[in-house]
DNA sequence: TCTGCGAATGTAATCGTTTGCAACACTCTT
DNA sequence: AAGAGTGTTGCAAACGATTACATTCGCAGA
């Protein structure tokens, strides 16, 4: 004998009030008598009752959900960075919806946009159409999308290669090289543009043979492995910047297997501060990016536009740190 | 001058229709007419009208998202699991929603299981307690929770342990130890009464001296590397089947900081095969978890529940392989 | 005693769909 | 010509909350 779930009706009922006031006495506790209060609260408890959100979503025109679109579920640098989002919506009574962007295809992918299906988005891939946001309070996190105009929660890419770079200088490297994201990657665009300026600084260039086209996956760092490997060992580079830590294991990883040794051989610098890396061989010096932080900076932004604030004047930028770990080495020709 | 969002009455009224047609225009084309269907598509199109999601949710008493309960959102481990799991809901038009049961206060939690929030339950945490959990559609994946009766997608763990043993044994190795994941863990304690259990096979013994504590984490396989260190090396383990391949990786880093080698000094069978293993020094042996599939699996179950098939009879059990790479040697004392 | 006021509560409209039922227009039998 | 059957549409009642507005009540002040 199941009976179906209870209702605010219900409640009323049994408290012998309205339906208002029990409404009122849960989510407006000042507006009715302690007295009040006491009887509904004893009669939501009698009858089990469970406030319905969709009702109250509609009512209030909102979803009371949050939407992060990733560029690739799969892969664990946005684990980090959902953990972040997850820890303030939470809390603040949001819901956390998550999307592959990769793997949707255009058509749903436009549904998200869809003001229906959640209140604000975060936007983590850089490669979506300006045009299909537009409607939607969102701010863009890590990647952003040029032309949307939008509150941004990023690193300075550029100054981040800047820091790899120096550090490789000062050991002496002269021919350094790197390894790129994605052809269109607003973050490869930026590292390999900041790589060009930290170098021209210090009064070196950078080769198009020294540049490596990978696209952040394992793969291609082995890829970029092999690239390197057949290059004229008395001209090619020295270290590489890459711009990914997966990349970075992957080369070495090939490397390795060549017989080579890092950093006897070839000084690495990775990209993120991956947690597994510290651990390899060898540990590997890195640019860390704070990815909890930049998720929860996300959400808190996003939740104060969605409360009505004014959206912030510039980009909130969060600072990078080159960790020093065991895959550089001097160097001296 | 913005106006509201168009509603389905605004494009009934410009179609010349009822709100009934039009929905049934939307939603169930084949019961009107083609000329009718033709000029509710015109409507919908001059009025920019676009489905108001909740309150068709609201109407069908359904909430349209299923939310997948995660231990530790930042574990990299769960993020190709979301993205089986997202890639079965997302074209079933289900929302996927994800929450971390470790960072949430058990109070959220419990509401969590509030049916007015998801139509279904992923949950990947066997740690949660059954009795919250009663009343909702759900299949656990990978963990479970002893005593909760729903459909369940998983490995065989203990015969996934009886792989990597009999594998060691193979090499020649007598002397085998476990280390273990978190004490209260439904898969540590199949997995350590799978080691048992092959060794027994072999005639051989699991004395607590080659019993690590672990917690699936990068810091435990360290803490494990050190308390093997300081053990008699003509009694302890000459090999170590590990309970996750970061626990691997944390060991391996401080063997190689304390001048060892694996698998020279120590063979090493990590489990799950989580992607980067493959390309640090040296490639891990370990047993491979098809983490997608589980994802995929479960999420298919969890929508033939919630379409109202009967739950399946027995457990879905996954194939698991043991993926032989370089961090295991022959042995002889 | 009467008026005015504020606090607590009730009434009923509303959020935007879906859908059971009824109405209607046909065609086809008999 | 009446009745049955079929296919298309409209009416209006849900779904379950919130809230503007109206009402009631008690009490202070004139």
């Amino acid at each position: 004998m199941v009976r179906a779930r209870p209702r605010i009706s219900d409640v009323a009922r049994l408290a012998g009030v309205s339906t208002a006031t029990v409404s009122r006495a849960l989510s407006n506790p000042s507006m009715v008598t302690a007295e009040t209060r006491a009887t509904v609260a004893a009669a939501v408890k009698a009858t089990g009752y469970r406030l319905n959100l969709t009702a109250r979503n509609l009512r209030h025109s909102r979803t009371g959900g949050v939407l992060a679109l990733v560029p690739n579920l799969a892969n664990p640098f946005f684990s980090q960075i959902l953990s972040g989002i997850a820890g303030v919506l939470g809390p603040a009574g949001y819901n956390l919806l998550v999307a592959d962007t990769r793997t949707s295809d255009p058509e749903t992918l436009l549904a998200y946009a869809e003001p229906s299906r959640a209140d604000g988005l975060i936007v983590l891939d850089g490669s979506l159409a300006a045009e299909s946001l537009a409607r939607v309070p969102l701010v863009e996190a890590c990647e952003w999308i040029p032309g949307l105009q939008a509150p941004r929660v990023k690193i300075d890419n550029r100054a981040a290669a800047k820091l790899a770079i120096d550090h490789l200088v000062g050991l002496g490297h002269r021919r350094i090289g790197h390894v790129t994201g994605p052809t269109q990657n607003v973050l490869s665009i930026a590292r390999l543009a900041g790589t060009h300026e930290a170098l021209a600084e210090h009064g070196l260039t950078l080769p198009d043979s020294a540049i490596y086209h990978g696209d952040f996956g394992l793969q291609s760092g082995q890829e970029a492995a092999r690239q390197w490997l057949v290059q004229d060992p008395n001209t090619r580079p020295s270290a590489l910047f890459l711009a990914s830590d997966e990349m970075a294991c992957g080369l070495i990883g090939e490397l390795h297997r060549q017989g080579l040794q890092v950093p006897r051989d070839l000084s690495v610098v990775g990209f993120d501060d991956i947690e597994l890396i510290a651990h390899i061989a060898p540990p590997l010096t890195t640019i860390r990016q704070p990815r909890a932080d930049l998720g929860r900076i996300a959400a808190e932004s996003l939740l104060r536009l969605l409360s009505g604030e004014a959206a912030p004047e510039g980009d909130h930028i969060l600072p990078v740190e080159l960790v020093l770990r065991d895959s550089t080495a001097p160097w001296a020709d």
